[in-house]
DNA sequence: CTAGAATTCAAACAAACGTTTAAGTGATTC
DNA sequence: GAATCACTTAAACGTTTGTTTGAATTCTAG
């Protein structure tokens, strides 16, 4: 009976297949991908090797699937709140900081809810984006190509000065500095002193982004500004 | 006799750890550490297998030794910068644009010369902030701990109204947003159908990236932005 | 020229890797 | 109650990994 109310796959489910999933989510969060083995993975989660390779077939797919089992709803959680504040701000177009509310806010639910991997899921994410592996950005680029580009349209309309260049880029350095800051884990001890158990922080951390980022996406064009008006070539030291 | 003239290390110099460096270099920047084996290395370097263990102890060292190649220096010539442009100002403290044109203009002539690894040693910089492994964690930051705790006390100065504790988030989001454009090869097309053959691309995408972040950085605090009134635990969907 | 240190080299090391196999288990179905 | 199914299991597969060894080779002094 349990069983079949929650029935995400096709065929069967089975608590060794969700047992693998959270086991490597947490692993490969650790170690990253590479230095992750099957072996530990199914030592966690106590469960024989051979069962990662006849759920998922390879070590690349349950990666896919760890990430699959997250991003996919947070991403049309996404889509579905900024459709929602457009439509709730009827003709007016939507603001910087609401279109950016839309994107934080399903990723500030997941870093909250434990049962989805919290916060450990989202520093998972944050070093998929710099992994090299070529399989993984390509995945990561598909599961954000829709999200990514109805957001650059939402954005667009909100600045409507801002050439759609400039705009990719800014795009670009806002997900940058997203995906940054959720995978700082150690990487906080870079710059400071901040108290390490601080309740709240993944809350905080992000309502402290998102003025951050809007001043950033409605800064003046860089065009002129020319570092200042320092010449890299002349800047020479001593 | 040529070979004395080139004498950076103390007892000796030798072309073979030079050429090690080079390949590690290239191939830790394309794979990551764990995907790149001692076997790629010293075959792409021309050497032999266990001259990586001869002159480095081991991979791990090597790995440290290629950063350090790099980053040693650039980071001195990031605090002399700093300095100076300290010292030009005379009585008047820094703006945040000269602090950041302190930061960005020797990872400038870095990402151009090519001699010191270009653009490829700024992407393996860029990974290597986001990698898991503890001993790359711990390097970066004893690498980084001065140059770090130089400039938060030169934005301390130039963004006096903002509270040290705000300073040290928003220099975070500053480095991160730093980082991932640094590692981002394909990470563009995530975004953008950004021509892909720009031929000074290094140059104009930092020239982007400081307005955005100095915008950033002079945000009003966030402490009642709210997310633009939207309280997360009343934003439900449907 | 020769003693000795520094470096290179091919070969081998044990360990760990992802994956596959074939036997075995337990429930469901006809 | 035999057949069929999805699943689990232990064992082994062939590679590849980082590292070590000890003998050649090259370089450097005295």
């Amino acid at each position: 009976m349990a069983a079949k109310i929650i029935a995400f796959d096709a065929p069967k489910n089975s608590a060794t297949k969700e047992k693998i999933l959270d086991a490597a989510e947490a692993l490969f969060m650790e170690h990253g991908f590479e230095a992750t083995s099957l072996r530990q993975i199914t030592a966690t989660a106590g469960v024989n090797l051979a069962a990662v390779n006849y759920h998922f077939g390879s070590k690349e797919e349950l990666f896919q699937a760890v990430l699959t089992r997250r991003l996919d709803p947070m991403n049309q959680e996404r889509i579905a709140l900024l459709t929602r504040f457009e439509r709730e701000a009827a003709p007016r177009t939507l603001s910087c900081e609401r279109i950016l509310a839309a994107m934080f806010i399903p990723a500030l639910r997941l870093a909250r809810d434990r049962r989805r991997g919290g916060k450990d899921f989202l520093r998972l994410l944050g070093r998929a984006y710099a992994d090299p592996a070529p399989f993984i950005r390509q995945f990561l680029s598909e599961q954000y190509a829709v999200m990514i580009s109805r957001f650059k349209s939402a954005f667009g309309r909100a600045l409507p000065q801002l050439p759609k260049r400039e705009l990719s880029w800014r795009l670009h350095f806002v997900m940058g500095a997203l995906s940054y800051t959720l995978a700082g884990t150690d990487a906080l001890k870079l710059i400071a002193e901040l108290n390490p158990r601080d309740t709240q922080n993944d809350e905080t951390l992000l309502r402290r982004l998102a003025p951050f980022l809007v001043a950033g996406l409605k800064a003046p064009l860089p065009d002129l500004v020319e570092l200042d008006g320092e010449n890299v070539a002349q800047a020479r030291i001593r």
